[in-house]
Parts: C-alpha cells; structure tokens; sequence
DNA sequence: TTTGTTATTGAACAAATTGTATGATTACAT
DNA sequence: ATGTAATCATACAATTTGTTCAATAACAAA
C-alpha cells in the first residue's frame, strides 16, 4: 500500500486535528471542547474540518479506532505462548497496550468521551474474552457465557481506567498478575473438573 | 418532617421535570435532549425551570441523589443477616433495589447519562464495599485494598448495566447468585488462612 | 516554468441552543 | 378579600453548529 502524494496533507490534517483533541481532552474534558477550540489549536479552517469529520464525536471516535487496529495487529502477534497456567484471557495485552499509549487512553476515558468510548472498548473485550473462553476446557453451564464475558470485560476495563486515573502505580505484569488473581478463581471454579 | 403548604406546588414542578427527562432519556438518549424539551413534556415554563436546575446536567444528578439515599435507607434496613456464608457483600440489595426502580435506572444507564453517573454510582459501591471489605477476616496485602474494591464495583456495575440493558432476564436471586459465584472466589483466596 | 487538479482557507450565513431578565398571572393560605 | 410566593410567557444577547462558496495555496505532471 503507497500513500498517495496528495494523502500527505490529509494525513497531516486529521494528524493534527486528533493531536488537538486530545491535549484539549486532557485540559478542559471533552464535553466542553467545542469545534472552534479543535480547529484553533489545529490551526485548521472550519469547513475543512467539516470536510473530514461529520462530528466532534466522529473525531474522537476515529482516534479510538486507529488504537483498537494497533491493539489488534499486537493481540495476533504471538509473543505470548496460548497457555500461560493462569493466565487464560491474554489480559497483559490490554494493560501493555494502555500503558505503551497512555496519553490516549487517559483522554478516551477521561470525563467526558467517556460514555461514547466505553461502550465500544467494552464491545471489543467482550469479543476477545470470548474468543478465549470458548477454547478452554469445558465450562459448565450454571452461568450464562454472555454473563462471564460481561463480568471479565467489566472487572478488566473497571481496573484499567482505574490504573489511568492513579497515573499507573503499577507496571502492567503486576496489574495483570492482580487482575488475574481476583478474577480467574471464579472461572476456573466453573471448569467441570468431574472428568478428573 | 412536615411539607410546607407551598412546598406543594414546587415538589409537583420537580416532579414533572424529572418525570420529563426520564422518559425523554428512554427515547432519544440523554445526550440529543434539550431544555426546551424538557420544559415542553413538562409543560413548565423556562424561567421556572432555571429556578430550580443550574442545568440539564443538575436535574439529572438530583434525580440519582434520590434513587441513592432511597437506596442507602434499603442497604441500612437489617432485613438480610449481616453473614449470609457465600454473600458477604450484601450485592443482593443491589440487584433488588435496581430491580425494583427499573425505569430509572435504564434511564441513568442509558447512553448519555452515563459517564456522570456511572462515577457517582462507582463512588456510592466503593463505600460500600469498602465498608464491607474491614469487616472480613483478615485479608493479605499481596493485593491493595483499592484494587480489590475498585474490581468488586467495576464487575458488580457491568453486571447490573448489562442486566438492564438485557431487559431482567433474570430475577435478582439468580443474579447475586452469579455474581458471588464469579467474584467471590477470587476474593476469598485472598483470606490468610494460615491460622486454621 | 506553466498548467491542471485537489486540498485548504476564510468569511459569511441560518438555525438552534443556552442562560438571564422582566412583568404579568396564577395558586394558595390567611 | 388580600398578600405572598411560585409560575408563566416572552424577549434577549451570546454561543455554537453545520453549510456554502469563491479565493488561495500546495503539489504533480508537462
């Protein structure tokens, strides 16, 4: 894939546009970021953002796009073994990757775009934990799969905004090690283990 | 506590804004709503509107205060023993207490409202929990107390969030009962038991 | 350098929204 | 019947939004 040479200055465009909101996101919160605000700190004509972007939201929401493509092409990279004893849900991608781009991850959950964010970060966990829960070793079926997906997807993304909000007191092998530790008894207590 | 007489009419007024915002939320999503909408369903001037709320923000967060205290004077009522053996975070009252006000709580769920409620909802749990936490058997520091409570709230609020949005396909028994079987096992090997 | 294409600019614009101020009107207790 | 307090209706300036359009700038190809 080349870029074509008039692409430069798109790319240059929506680069600095992105790069407005978010240091305007972390100033003032993103609800009361108004477009002119973007388009200033962008020096940026207003029909041209309006050429890009339908939205304020279409902006922030097109950042949050590039960040769960990066997060994907790093979750099908092997690096990491398929079956490290406790760890079954490849949870330790999530925190790498929040803490390797952390300035966009504070402002995606930061007040505000928060609501908007969520619900689709929530909506890409769930995909990836069920992915994983359905390879592992017969779960029994007192407990819903949709309800444990949501129950791991929600405990994770609960832990990461809290980890970003305290500025990462830990390093992500130790949030990881936490997470896993508060939250895998429970799924493993469900594996039918009447087999052994 | 008596109401005074002209209180009346200011109670009905609150009513109706709130009554209007709420089923407003439920059609068109928190964000899209207007003032002017509001005072149109209500039927309440502007001006009146203004004198009561600073904002549309306003109206919405003292509709929750009271779903809260409501909720706090059901959570302080001993009717459920204080040791239930697997429940010890009485999360039952949660589930009930959300059941029992389902057309608020979809409300303040729902897209929009979200982000503002939900931090205050999280505080309100964490105190919650936190309180119940001190009063277990002593409990390892290999994980902080924060991240502990702030897991316990992050699940147990995904997991409320996900059984309104799915409209209650379970009664609130079945969900403690899932919820405890999926957090508490972690929680529980946290517990020293080196003195046994 | 010249030419043609495409992105960006700047300004102006209507429409909608916000929060405030005002005097008239209503509800209600005494 | 009277007085107080709440509500109403309207108007208002200030922002914000998203659109339009002609002028300008960037850039590739000739």
């Amino acid at each position: 894939m080349e870029t074509k040479p008039s692409d430069r200055r798109v790319q240059r465009t929506r680069q600095l546009l992105q790069e407005a909101l978010v240091s305007l996101i972390l100033e003032k919160g993103y609800q009361k970021i108004t477009v002119q605000d973007i388009i200033d700190r962008a020096n940026i004509g207003r029909s041209t953002f309006y050429s890009h972007y339908r939205d304020k939201d279409d902006l922030l929401l097109s950042g949050f796009d590039e960040l769960a493509h990066d997060l994907n092409r790093h979750m099908r990279s092997p690096e990491t073994p398929e079956s490290v004893p406790g760890h079954l849900l490849h949870s330790l991608e999530f925190f790498t990757h929040a803490c390797n781009n952390k300035e966009l991850y504070i402002a995606m959950a930061d007040s505000g775009g928060g609501e908007l964010v969520f619900d689709i970060a929530r909506q890409h966990m769930q995909n990836h934990i069920e992915y994983h829960l359905k390879q592992m070793p017969a779960i029994g079926d007192e407990i819903p799969i949709p309800v444990i997906t949501n129950f791991l997807a929600g405990s994770l993304l609960s832990m990461i905004t809290w980890w970003l909000e305290q500025s990462l007191p830990y390093s992500p092998q130790e949030m990881n090690d936490m997470f896993n530790s508060l939250a895998m008894p429970g799924i493993r207590s469900l594996i039918s283990t009447t087999d052994a």
